[in-house]
DNA sequence: TATGAATGAGGGTTCATTCAT
DNA sequence: CATGAATGAACCCTCATTCAT
């Protein structure tokens, strides 16, 4: 028997059910599966979470907190609007290839009855921090004027649909820079002097 | 025994399926509910469909037909490059609220072992109408010189994401207009004149 | 539609159950197979059949019937023990090429809960006619004393087993012939003038 | 929750299948029956054995290791080949007692898809120890010559028949004796001075 | 703290049988 | 006579969860 602390045990668990959780989606994954990659028996896990539901919630809310704390901090680290909305995209960016799986998981199981409430909630959240974004640029005169919770919502949308396309197809990888994120959501594909003003 | 023609019986299925699995996700939709809500016994839907992974199969294929065959003609009848980036994007907003279901499962079991590859064809079709129209526009001078590829990942990831967000959420239904979102992708949020080209 | 008499029905489905039980078993064969073998429709066949059990039952009456009765005619027509019993494992060899399907049906669902007696009475019917040859050879002098019953049920047992051999492995099939079999049955493989009597 | 030791399931599993299996055929045996008659749960019979198939295809296996190797043994340590031949019938006869269940299941399974080979194989072993004996017979000049394989092939059946009489019918059961039958492959029903040789 | 045998509800699928046409 | 769509009980199997050790 393999003695462990039961914190070192508790996130072994939660690494394995990240692992599989985001590679067969919640219904498919199972937890013997999961106790067995987190090296425990399945009794084991159900000493540190209750059921499968509360493992998979606890995961959810894990990640929410740690990319919510971080975009939050952007907003008010950030110089000026463009900069802002440019590190809310790089950060949104690099997240898509460090935690690929979680996004994924993310939105695969976004329907869920359960959980749904949180979710809902962290993206009303980073709606927030991007429309105030907008109001900033928009009242310092480097965004043109807009509806701000409009934009967002598309500049979100867009978000999570490239953020997507990279974890599920793997065929853009690496090739969508921040730059040309930022290009593009800043000035679009119209023709004119690039960052110009006309 | 309720009489109905075996046409009949097939779609009340396949909408009931398109229905269940969009709810549930694949792996929880259970095909006693599909049966239920298409008011046809078990044994009924296993008449027309072999088994549930051809009944979902068929459904993403008969969409993918449907929509494939109605982008790839915009590409053709349009004016000018801007015009039909713009019916494509307007096509994919429509299809949004009208095939919001289906939208919300094709993206939930992208990662599937089945049907995975026939979604990634869709996808690459959908880029390539996509890239021509870009190069298009590029060569009449509408839009400016980039790397079509890559925008049109960036441009299909936008509206999966968009899409993703009113199909999940519905909170942004009715707000994003296919004229904003024209807007945004033609000219991102930097300030200029409207539409204007230096 | 194909009208045709019904009793030309009747047997076209006897005939495709027949081939169809022997070669599946009754559990796994299935009405649709064998209408369809018959060319008829599952319908059709509840129309001479009011089940699966009963036209199996039906199938198995018959070739009772049929094999039954010649046996029986055997007994009458031979002139002496000897050639009775030689005709006898004549007439079961035969049938193990003929109606192979049948013996093997027969055999593999001997156990069956329904025709279990009507199995039984035709199995003493048949141990019977030995009984009686083997009394009148041992009369004549032509056999050794032996308990008629006791004989009889290892002889009867050997041709089931024998015809079985054929019917299942197909090995032997062929090699077997009627003068090998009667004359391991007259005199075992004891060394000995073949065919004289001390 | 009922404690028993791994292996101690397994084999009350192995008891009851063998059981259900021969009273009622592979297809009409039913899983939860046979957990029942095991005194477990349905899930606890797929702990142990991965499916019906394998359950089924383990019980024949064991049984066939187990005769197998006892027949085998007869061969090498019988004095003469009469003594080899009367063992070898003996044995069987005890089986039939003793394992009716089994050689029924194997008898009306024959037939089947799986196992198949492993059981043309058990028996094509069979037959040879039979034509071994025959052989070292006829050189010693015990039995008359014959076509070994011939011969093998009849007797085998013979012995197959009787067994399934036994085992079917209940009906012969106790009667036929070793003595009788080994008489019986020996010298027939010709008269003649028994055990004598002319 | 840890184990893993055991449970049993529930899901996919088959197929004998019915009945409106 | 004949059809075949429809039914639903019953089967095989999975897996979240429990609990004696």
């Amino acid at each position: 028997m393999n003695r462990r602390s039961g914190i070192e045990s508790k996130q072994r668990i939660m690494k394995a059910a990240m692992d599989v959780f985001s590679r067969k989606g919640y219904a498919k994954a199972n937890m013997r599966e999961i106790a067995g990659a987190a090296g425990i028996s399945i009794g084991g896990v159900y000493l540190y979470f209750r059921n499968k539901e509360y493992l998979y919630k606890s995961l959810i809310h894990e990640k929410m907190q740690d990319i919510g704390g971080r975009t939050a901090a952007i907003a008010e680290t950030a110089q000026c609007a463009t900069e802002a909305l440019s590190c809310f995209l790089g950060l949104y960016l690099e997240r898509a290839l460090k935690h690929k799986e979680f996004i994924l998981l993310h939105i695969r199981e976004h329907g869920f009855t359960f959980g749904r409430e949180e979710k809902k909630r962290f993206f009303r959240g980073q709606k927030k921090v991007i429309e105030e974004i907008l109001q900033v640029g928009i009242d310092t005169g480097e965004f043109r004027n807009c509806n701000t919770k409009n934009m967002a919502d598309i500049i979100m949308g867009s978000m999570r649909g490239i953020i997507l396309s990279i974890a599920l197809d793997g065929e853009a990888d690496g090739t969508i820079t921040t730059e040309a994120l930022k290009d593009f959501v800043l000035y679009g594909i119209g023709k004119r002097a690039k960052g110009g003003v006309p």
